[in-house]
DNA sequence: AACAGTAATGCAAACGTTTTCATTTCTGTC
DNA sequence: GACAGAAATGAAAACGTTTGCATTACTGTT
């Protein structure tokens, strides 16, 4: 008899002086075996050293263990924090999490989603609301349970949990507003791929009116990026009072050239950004922002995920917005009395 | 004939009229199979929708094409830049990642690893040098390739790759002795359970000699935390003209402290980090720290693993040791002439 | 002590691939 | 155009589980 590299469950079996259906039983189904049996199998496990071949169960339409979440990456404030709870919470529950990264690309999106399906994933999470029409497509194809988180919308295609993030811009916007300011700024991330930015962006436009040219600014998540429009924005001899940026990261920039230009926050110049990243409260001064709840949504996500994975038929709720709240702290003040 | 819910790989070479050993030639040795053949089947995968199980594949000893990849946590800057590129690295060769998170819990790790060896990873990442005895075990045990990150140490029992934590405790202080400083403090992240933080330490002290028990603080891994413990420290009538802490992230508490308390940085106190985190070159005003190249020692780690993976030998070098920088920039000064 | 009913276990087929070995189909050469 | 050798394909066994059904072992009742 060849010596096998590892044990399985007939030798775990034969150890226990079971059959193998039961051993297979004792792991999935234990209030089936009885318990001395099952203390007979778990010592022959442990002796043993045998490891369950997920793989091998989850050929018969038995589940993987394991959820899928795409998202664009993971090495900023933004997302980590919702990866985060979203893995502990599917941890809890006993799934292993499978983690792509795109890079804001959809088409690679959709390649790995296919990586991920050929894992035979119980579910899939997706970041925004909008995806390629293959890759919705795939996913009703599959009938792979699927949730789209970090934005809110009611049209959306998929159950979807998250911030609404038109609201977030406005709320924002709304601020700076009733603090009196007439010249505002904005400094966003690249609208195109990306809803989250553009829906912000339209919110914030939708109290503050046109903003000219020459105060909107791009810059990507970065904040050297930021800190580097800020300052041509900001150096200009026709200089706005108010800044909004599409995000913490990006407000953290303009703070920063804002330094750089001796110009005083809030004195000189109001910051709003969005989101309330981590660390955006312990800043000098502290960040007035949009706070988004990253990881509620990541939380909220993840047992909705798990309701659908468990319940055949979609009876879980199909959406579920989680509130914004406004955080009014040290950069913004009413504008300077020129 | 009942309806099959998916099509498989029998249904794939009926369309394609060849056998399903051509199939499935055509997915994992193409060069055997002739182009026009591979072709046809092409055209049936894509008419049927057709995806591969990777599960039934994983079955014969085949590889599974995921890696494992064990943190603390993903939430903080320490890992996600490092999480990132290990991800994308392995992601450039195919492999998808399998992540799992224990908040620096040695028994939730190793469960955590055997959950990954469930699923078969083809290899396996763990952050930092210290493990329980058994998750040694069971690695070698089951012959996963297998690498530990973060931090270097030429007495690890497996191949690491990452950065001398000592050395960067050292340096840090290096540069503080070097000012002239001999009032120095500390603040360091809990070091039980935690060899990066432990090593640091030592490092420090290696250089610095005794700290006096009021000059050493605790602060987890949090700025607000680090905030408050800087608070305390400084607030005291004899107070240290230097603050060396365990990382950037507390660093930026402790700079926050000296604002709260109108204490100049750095002409009255000079912080020096250790990490050097995105944004940390950013602040105001930019933080004086030792780099550790977070995104060098993932990919190095990812393409250490791949080797170990594609090799049956280990002819893949052992150990790797990531180099530090350290970062003068504008928190650091000689002491104030008192 | 026998019986019915239930709980626990075993048998064997099935899951969707890959691979070894055998067979067929090409290719180039004479 | 026949032949050897190489290239491409096919048949069938194997991988390690789970599960429906059949069987055996218990339990409590009379």
């Amino acid at each position: 008899m060849a010596q096998k590299q590892h044990a399985d469950i007939i030798d775990v079996a034969k150890a226990a002086k079971v059959s193998p259906a039961t051993v297979s039983r004792a792991f999935n189904h234990p209030d089936l075996v009885r318990a001395d049996t099952r203390a007979k199998i778990q010592r022959a496990v442990d002796e043993l050293g045998y490891i369950r071949n997920r793989a091998a169960s989850a050929m018969h339409g038995e589940k993987s263990g394991a959820v899928g979440l795409i998202v664009p990456t993971i090495d900023n404030a933004i997302f980590s924090n919702l990866i985060q709870a979203f893995s502990t919470t599917l941890q809890d529950a006993g799934q292993s999490l499978l983690i792509a990264t795109h890079g804001y690309d959809q088409t690679t999106e959709h390649q790995l989603l296919r990586k991920l399906l050929e894992h035979r994933v119980d579910g899939v999470g997706l970041i925004g609301l909008s995806h390629l029409d293959r890759t919705f497509d795939l996913i009703e194809a599959r009938e792979t349970p699927a949730v789209l988180l970090w934005s809110f919308g009611d049209d959306a295609r998929l159950p979807c949990v998250g911030s609404d993030n038109f609201k977030a811009g406005a709320m924002a916007a709304a601020h700076i507003c009733d603090l009196g300011h007439r010249r505002v700024a904005t400094v966003f991330p690249p609208l195109d791929g990306n809803d989250r930015a553009e829906k912000r962006f339209s919110g914030a436009l939708s109290l503050l009116g046109a903003v000219p040219e020459a105060w909107r600014r791009t810059a990507r998540y970065h904040i050297g990026q930021a800190r580097e429009a800020a300052r041509d924005l900001l150096a200009g001899e026709d200089r706005p009072t108010a800044v909004l940026a599409g995000n913490d990261v990006i407000a953290r920039g303009v703070i920063s050239a804002a330094a750089d230009l001796a110009i005083r926050v809030p004195e000189d110049l109001t910051v709003v950004g969005i989101g309330d990243f981590t660390g955006s409260a312990d800043l000098t001064p502290a960040l007035t922002t949009v706070r988004i709840d990253a990881p509620r949504v990541g939380q909220v996500a993840a047992e909705a995920l798990l309701a659908r994975m468990g319940a055949k038929l979609s009876d879980a709720p199909k959406i579920r917005e989680i509130p914004l709240e406004l955080k009014i702290r040290r950069t913004s003040a009413a504008p300077p009395a020129w």
